[in-house]
DNA sequence: AACTCTTGACAATGGTATTGACAGGGTTCT
DNA sequence: AGAACCCTGTCAATACCATTGTCAAGAGTT
């Protein structure tokens, strides 16, 4: 079912797929990985699987990185903010951007995106740990659940991929 | 009385003293002003003059560009969210690193700093704005108070300037 | 067989952060 | 008056980062 899957934290895209998805090259999302951004799930014979949940984190990775300009160490505290502190804190901050004073809408008006991202997931900084059933011979990772859809802008513009509806 | 002032909102000193005081370039600290990371009160013929609230900011700003790896985009995104929240969210973050799992511990081992610092200061955005009486003549930002004290290790050791107990 | 996945290595390109220098002007202190 | 320091703005060197791309060798999938 693709991206109608129910469970948002199935692994379900190899890792091309999900690079179509989410308009980036494999190579980064391999880096993003070994920067520990990122922990997608691995079947037995060690091929990447990604998730709806994992999708929306690299979504948040771009937004971040391409509209805000964070760099990766950035992305990487603001993920253990996150998890740490348990709320959607960043949803928090541009849900009220309204409410910014003027030097903040000035900071804002530099974003490319006019959207308000909602919170970002957790950081999935776990091991992968292998669980049984889901899928036979993948491993799952456990991870905090992932909270929010993350932007629409033209930087984070997911593409259906056509005809492939499950890796 | 220089660093032993009573009121860490005063501004106190010229951007030489203070850049000597976080071992940093003068021309960094314009630049952490223009990119809107920081705000130093005025005098009436336009000179910069840093509090110690100004100078734990910057401290902060070191300690996460230089151990960290953050930039500043990334800095200032930390900075909003901690204004937005009104609590300590890396004072949280650090001081409950002990908690953290194998990963995050490897994470965290990768920082030179062994001190685990206290929440930033909030992000001065507002303008400054003209408050008469402190120091005449004085332009006086308007912000929230900063909390915490600047982690101190190697990287963002403090110079005590002799001789130079006020501007 | 053909294609895709893996890890690891290397490289090109554009951007960032820091430092340094300079010009021209203004301010403060001796 | 002169020296030092402040301002803004500009330019540049240097090291580093993020992304993309390529390649090799091996493994996995259809």
């Amino acid at each position: 079912m693709g991206r109608l899957d129910r469970d948002p934290t199935r692994p379900v895209y190899v890792i091309s797929v999900a690079a179509s998805i989410v308009s980036v090259h494999p190579r980064t999302l391999r880096i993003y990985e070994d920067e520990g951004l990122l922990c997608p799930a691995r079947t037995a014979t060690n091929i990447r699987l990604y998730s709806e949940e994992d999708v929306r984190r690299i979504l948040w990775i771009r937004h971040l990185t391409q509209n805000r300009g964070v760099n990766l160490a950035g992305i990487r505290i603001l993920f253990e903010l996150e998890e740490r502190l348990g709320t959607r804190i960043l949803e928090t901050l541009f849900d009220e951007a309204n409410a910014f004073d003027d030097e903040q809408a000035r900071q804002a008006s530099k974003a490319e995106s006019s959207d308000l991202p909602q919170a970002l997931g957790a950081a999935p900084t776990q091991p992968a740990a292998s669980v049984g059933g889901a899928s036979s011979g993948t491993t799952q990772a456990t991870r905090p659940p992932t909270s929010g859809q993350p932007p629409q802008d033209a930087s984070n513009r997911t593409r259906q991929v056509v005809g492939a509806d499950h890796h």
